[in-house]
DNA sequence: TTGAATATGTCTGCAATATAGACTAGTCTG
DNA sequence: CAGACTAGTCTATATTGCAGACATATTCAA
């Protein structure tokens, strides 16, 4: 299995919420960027999921971060995104951006 | 089931190579737009099944192309993308964007 | 007029991704 | 300690992605 290197749908709005938070990459976190920057609600257990599949894929990796001294929950598991999991982005963003080309305002809406 | 409105990612690539198309959509053309401008080879299987999923979902429609003299095959199935399959391909484009904004050049490649 | 060559579309099954929700488990505050 | 709060785990199912064998239609050359 020599990983293909393109992202699923979801996967690839988790792998950028990630990169928008750098330090504060944890799950809650990711979805709140999901719920306001993609008005996109997700589950717990959708979201983990999938990031332990962008782990197998070896596009994201984490750490648990240092104990703190906040109200209460589990120790955070934080992400950050490996380089190939930003060649990946990287790649999708692109073939997007060829194929949008061309096709005039028709994407373009009101608002 | 209120069909919701966003693509999946092999969806997404399949509705903008019909866009890109305009007159010549039927399937064995929008597998080479594909290949060119994605990169990406796919089977005849795996795209009409793609194509099936997005006319239930409303996303496309197609009609039996007029008879015309050329090599060989089946009557053509030529496709159009419907306006709710414009609305989801535009809804992606502006999470996506929104979604790349902030990132700098961390998402641009050399090449 | 038949059969190769060519082009297109169909069917079926399996793999990967997306998703929810109940459950577990820490850590504060009173 | 109990309750409130926060984070993470587990399991099961629906949806999407994908290949390959198969069927069908049309033209051309013999």
């Amino acid at each position: 299995m020599t990983t293909k290197l393109y992202l699923g749908e979801f996967e690839q709005l988790v792998l950028l919420a990630i990169l928008q938070l750098r330090e504060n990459s944890y799950a809650p976190n990711i979805s709140r960027v999901l719920e306001e920057k993609a008005g996109r609600g997700v589950s717990r257990g959708a979201l983990y999921a999938t990031l332990d599949r962008l782990e197998r894929k070896r596009f994201v990796e984490w750490k648990i971060e240092a104990a703190t001294s906040r109200r209460g929950g589990n120790r955070r598991r934080l992400f950050t995104v490996t380089p190939k999991g930003v060649e990946a982005a990287a790649v999708s963003r692109e073939t997007l951006l060829k194929l949008w080309r061309g096709l005039g305002n028709m994407l373009t809406r009101p608002g």
